[in-house]
DNA sequence: TAGACATATGAACAACTGTTCATATGTCTA
DNA sequence: TAGACATATGAACAGTTGTTCATATGTCTA
């Protein structure tokens, strides 16, 4: 009974099949939060980061030189896969070591490699 | 034996962590086309063109409306979605219904939502 | 405590991206 | 064949993003 729906500015052809994907729509913080996690994954530089710490863990500069990137790159890189929990790091001295956060994020780089290999 | 590493002008600190992470590494281009399809993902307004098409086939307009977005950025957008093979269509007449082309995409949304909702 | 070193941060700029508006294409029906 | 309709496409513009360069922070050692 609620009319939660529009006000019929918008022209639909299935009215019933609209409704029904609406009503199982994610809600607009999820889906903001779905495409954050993949924007942050669309970025030649951070796969390669995110790969290159799935089977060890590395410092900053040896990531550089594995990427063949600059550290001020890696580390702007790095403070972004760190604010969304995609890496974690120990100090050890000078020295941080990074490595990933969450098993999520080899399993999402795995299943992307299955598309992209297809 | 063959030098194909650097010629000493990045600095690391591990060289050997350091080699045995580039013997692992993606090649070039396998880390552009993973980083090419989250990228597509990497868009709100893709992330639920994709969310609607999971349950049931749509045409444009209806997506448009099930989304709340105009049909001509829903438009571009299934164009960029089906130049990499993630959303196909049928033509019936006029109309166009589009559908997920790759069972892929429906997983790697569902390890997105996981990783969203830890 | 000074200097070296590993890394972080901020500003600036070019390159890229998503939306909108206008227009084009292709299909149906009268 | 004309007109309506669903969708596609192109151009343009604002907003975002990644890199670089310069500088700052924090830690170790002499």
């Amino acid at each position: 009974m609620p009319n939660t729906i529009d006000k019929c500015e918008v022209h639909c052809i299935h009215p019933e099949q609209v409704e029904f994907a609406q009503k199982n729509m994610l809600n607009e913080d999820t889906a903001q939060s779905l495409a954050d996690i993949f924007k942050i994954l669309g970025d030649n530089t951070r796969v390669k980061i995110i790969y290159s710490l799935i089977l060890q863990e590395l410092c900053v500069c040896d990531i550089a030189a594995v990427i063949n990137a600059s550290e001020s790159s890696v580390s702007h890189h790095l403070r972004l896969l760190r604010t969304h929990k995609l890496v974690k790091f120990r100090r050890e001295g000078k020295v941080l070591y990074y490595s990933l956060d969450d098993e999520h994020v080899e399993t999402l780089i795995n299943q992307g490699l299955e598309h992209v290999n297809e």
